[in-house]
RNA sequence: GGACCGAUAGUAUAACGGAUAGUACAGCAGGCUUCGAACCUGUUAAUGGGGGUUCGAUUCCCUCUCGGUCCGCCA
């Protein structure tokens, strides 16, 4: 048997083909019409895995759930399946070897070349991915949400690209996804800055205000935390009073607010532009803050928020999540208030059904509370409501926070970054153009950082160091980009010498390397939905680095141009080009473009 | 005091409850008149302690230890 409409919606086609013998072969010796439920054929895709080495096979069947099935013994189950599975005749099944109550088939290199090469080539493999069955809500992916007035650093860069790269990953997986920004424009830290610039009658310079303001905010917690005693009702007045300037709409520190708000915006937006991250839709926190009035009020009446000690809340004691103020007693509304408007727009102004929250890990227990809280007011979205909490970003001397100033700002961060690539890409300076190296530059930069931020599970904190990022060994974007370059550049030499590729055939690829590099290039697809279903593209990052060493040593075992035969070479030059077309998809999704060569 | 999260070689990371715990860096030993050695090959080295569930546990449950984060008027 081959392929059959039934397993057209199982996104590995190989393994597809693999499941429907082996559903095939255990009617056969089952003398049944039907199989057993249990049994299926999505049940048997399901069961299949990778055996711990390529050598032992290309999929490993575990017998122990079908033999308690049967009600018989794993071993004797895999042995009579193994018999059965060789009667079959499928061009799928190359042999098979049993391990005790493990069946592992191995799939023939040449049916593996000539069914993926190709739909690699043509694109069709990565459409499999997005005309995926199954339901597509409408996701609203929500990150970066800086606060303005204090500076952008490292620290921030995770977010943006876990955020950007969790995006690129589910619309690849075929949803209509929404990427937004949250702005914290408002608040305490608003007052502190534009407090210590009034105070000292601070001149801000002409480029990188955004920077500056950063600065200012430091240097206000720096001069708060040295207030004594005696003059700390007078400051908090003094506080107090720029809050209420600002609140006012009107004024000479409301528009200070107006003109340093928009300085944060811009700096926020250059940094986007250089990291490639970019917003369908921006909020902040001040256009949620009436509305978030009008919600207390509303759900006061309710009776969903009670009075408490002279604040308005919700009692989650019962479920662990403590007390929730949304009006303080000075009247003002907090940020779990502000995220309920904010969340309530999402759901009725913009449909959507399912919102991610990319924020650190220190807001867990706010989000749980905030989506209980939802919950409680009755929102049925309350329950698609999902917190992607990650680590701390540390330096080597620890927390990074902006109220202490020991923080790499962006500008620092795209310095040193620049700096360290430099000494790879000097040498071609004069060989290439001043454009081509500045833009290769960029590539690396970027790519460098973003492999750096989302390599490693978003649950782990990460040490950042960037010498470690930035090496060309190892598991780091340079790595991945270089791979990449490397068989582009073989693939130049190809098409210089203007070979012609009709005579290609694929069937000749069947060596162990080269069978290796399909196998990766075969399983991308089910790695992207993994990713996607985990909110993890570190799963993505695993398997194109791994695609990138098997495509190395295939590389180093087996010549391309100067292979044996022409039909050998040219079908060399497409797996190359398979390869290089899968890893620029891949990385894509990761927000990485790697240069044509470096 | 309470809640949540984490703990795998010197360091960093991986393993739907499945086979001999995979990989990288560093270390050690090798391979270039190269389709790009920014590469490849070989090698040393790890599941924090103790119970339990299971045919089978790094994985699930309990407990202890260590580390981190959060816990009613910051955001």
């Amino acid at each position: 048997m081959t392929y059959s409409p039934a397993i057209d919606h199982l996104h590995d086609h190989s393994k597809a083909q693999v499941a429907a013998a082996v559903q095939h072969a255990l009617s056969g010796i089952l003398s049944l019409a039907e199989l057993p439920s249990g049994l299926e054929i999505d049940k048997i895709y399901g069961m299949l895995e990778r055996p711990p080495e390529a050598a032992m096979g290309d999929y490993a069947l575990p017998c122990f759930r079908i033999a308690k099935e049967l009600k018989r013994k794993p071993q004797d189950v895999a042995d009579e399946l193994s018999k059965a599975l060789t009667a079959g005749g499928s061009p799928w099944i190359e042999k098979i070897d049993t391990a005790g109550p493990f069946m592992n088939i191995h799939v023939p290199a040449s049916a593996l070349a000539q069914n993926l090469v190709p739909a690699i080539l043509d694109g069709s493999l990565i459409e499999r991915n997005k005309r995926a069955t199954g339901p597509r809500p409408k996701v609203m992916i929500e990150y970066s949400q800086p606060n303005t007035h204090k500076s952008f650093h490292v620290g921030h860069m995770r977010n943006v690209v876990l955020g950007d790269s969790l995006g690129r990953i589910y619309k690849a997986c075929g949803y209509p996804v929404m990427m937004v920004n949250y702005i914290g424009d408002e608040g305490a830290h608003i007052a502190k800055c534009l407090w210590y610039i009034l105070k000292n009658n601070q001149k801000a310079p002409d480029t990188q205000m955004g920077e500056w303001l950063g600065r200012m905010y430091s240097s206000a917690s720096a001069a708060l935390d040295a207030v004594t005693d005696d003059d700390k009702i007078k400051v908090n007045e003094e506080l107090s009073q720029i809050l209420r300037e600002i609140e006012s709409k009107q004024g000479p520190t409301f528009d200070l607010w107006k003109k340093t708000r928009q300085w944060s915006i811009n700096e926020f937006n250059e940094i986007y532009a250089w990291s490639g991250a970019h917003f369908d839709h921006w909020f902040s926190e001040s256009e949620v803050s009436e509305e978030s009035q009008e919600i207390v009020d509303e759900y006061l009446e309710k009776g969903v928020f009670v009075n408490s000690e002279g604040a308005v809340g919700l009692d989650l004691k019962d479920e662990k999540l403590g007390f929730v103020i949304l009006r303080k007693r000075d009247g003002n509304t907090t940020y779990a208030t502000k995220d309920l408007a904010l969340a309530r727009r999402k759901f009725s102004q913009f449909n959507i059904e399912k919102a991610i929250y990319v924020v650190a890990s220190e807001q867990n227990l706010h989000f749980k509370q905030v989506f209980r809280t939802l919950d409680k007011m009755g929102f049925p979205q309350a329950k698609s409501c999902y917190h992607l909490s990650y680590g701390m970003v540390v330096g080597p001397d620890g927390k990074m926070s902006s109220r202490a100033g020991n923080i790499i700002t962006f500008n620092e961060l795209r310095e040193r970054l620049d700096l360290e690539l430099a000494k790879y890409l000097d040498k071609y300076r004069g060989d290439w153009s001043d454009a081509e190296i500045k833009d290769a530059t960029h590539k690396l930069a970027t790519g460098t950082i973003r492999y750096g931020m989302v390599c490693s599970d978003p649950v782990k904190d990460i040490v950042f160091h960037l010498k470690d990022w930035a090496d060309f060994e190892g598991n780091t974007g340079p790595y991945l980009m270089y791979a990449y370059a490397r068989t582009r550049s073989i693939l130049r030499k190809a098409k210089d010498s203007g070979l012609s590729l009709k005579d290609a055939n694929l069937a000749l690829l069947s060596s162990p390397e080269e069978k290796d590099v399909l196998r990766y290039l075969n399983d991308l697809n089910n790695v992207i939905i993994q990713a996607c279903e985990s909110n993890k593209p570190s799963v993505l990052c695993h398997h194109l680095f791994n695609m990138c060493k098997a495509n190395n040593r295939s590389l180093a075992a087996n010549p391309v141009l100067k292979a044996e035969t022409a039909p050998l070479r040219s079908a060399r030059v497409l797996l190359a080009e398979a390869f290089t077309e899968s890893l620029k998809y891949g990385l894509s999704l990761l927000g990485i473009e790697p240069p044509e060569r470096m």
